[in-house]
DNA sequence: CTAGGTTAGTTTACATGTAAAGCAAAACAG
DNA sequence: CTGTTTTGCTTTACATGTAAACTAACCTAG
């Protein structure tokens, strides 16, 4: 009956983006229930635990660029999750503060390392590190290559 | 001068999503002087190998749901990379294929051993197979943790 | 002080992902 | 055969990512 089903080749990206996918799709399941999709996670994550910050430091800590960051904010404090002002040592930046609704939900400050034990379920010590290890290794090669 | 330069904690999540963008930042680099993104490389790559496929296939082999693949394909179509046409045996299946001007890319068909090699940079043969077994052991994990 | 360059942020245009609704064809139950 | 369900695909609405253009504020050289 040949159930057509291409085989893909043993792809490095493939399975990266694959492991990363399903990463990603439960963290959205777990934080559904809160309103909150990832990477707006991350951002109340960085406010919980350092005051206001600018734009551009929520930008590298999310690992975006300063648009994506902005446009997150934008909806952030359309919810009233978070406010923006301006600095008032520098003009050109925005301060971005958590709100009263978003400081209560910083009981999901350590939402991550429920994600982290369901991931490493069997891992032993050594191979935990050595996920870490291996996934630097790769990003720094990643980034020589790209010059 | 206090820079301000929150420390993330040690997140596997932001871990492989860091490593996950840099090498598709760089999937994306290499592919850019062929006007491909990253997906339209992965269909393509599938219907080079395997002939004319139906969408949901090609929705599998990518990674992602029907809407995305199909509207992947519309794009290249659009550009002549691939036609579609419905499927003589099944009114409901979409056929895709690729055209001249698509065949003409199949030199990239190994584009991500490219890819691997940049990553694998300095890895031993047992390390390469770890990170596969490990990667996969995770994403195992995130499919039962998600139920 | 002013001119030019840099920096921070926003806005716009566009590619991609998901979820949910809609549609047409096939399969199935009676 | 007919009515219902299932399946495959598309469409729409929306969240997110990037790149490039634009604005505003700061910095620096003169």
């Amino acid at each position: 009956m040949a159930t057509k089903k291409p085989e893909p080749p043993r792809s490095l990206g493939r399975q990266l983006n694959f492991t990363t996918g399903r990463m990603n799709a439960l963290c959205q399941h777990v934080l559904e229930p809160h309103d909150l999709s990832l990477p707006q996670w991350v951002i109340l994550s960085c406010l919980w635990r350092h005051g206001p910050l600018p734009v551009r430091t929520l930008a590298e800590f999310v690992g975006t660029g300063l648009p994506a960051a902005s446009r997150l904010v934008d909806r952030m404090a359309e919810r009233a999750l978070v406010t923006r002002r301006a600095d008032p040592g520098d003009g050109r930046v925005t301060l971005v503060d958590v709100t009263e609704k978003g400081r209560a939900l910083d009981h999901l400050a350590s939402f991550y390392e429920q994600i982290n034990a369901a991931l490493f379920d069997g891992f032993t010590d050594a191979e935990r590190e050595l996920v870490f290890t291996l996934l630097k290794r790769m990003e720094e090669n990643a980034v020589k290559a790209l010059g």
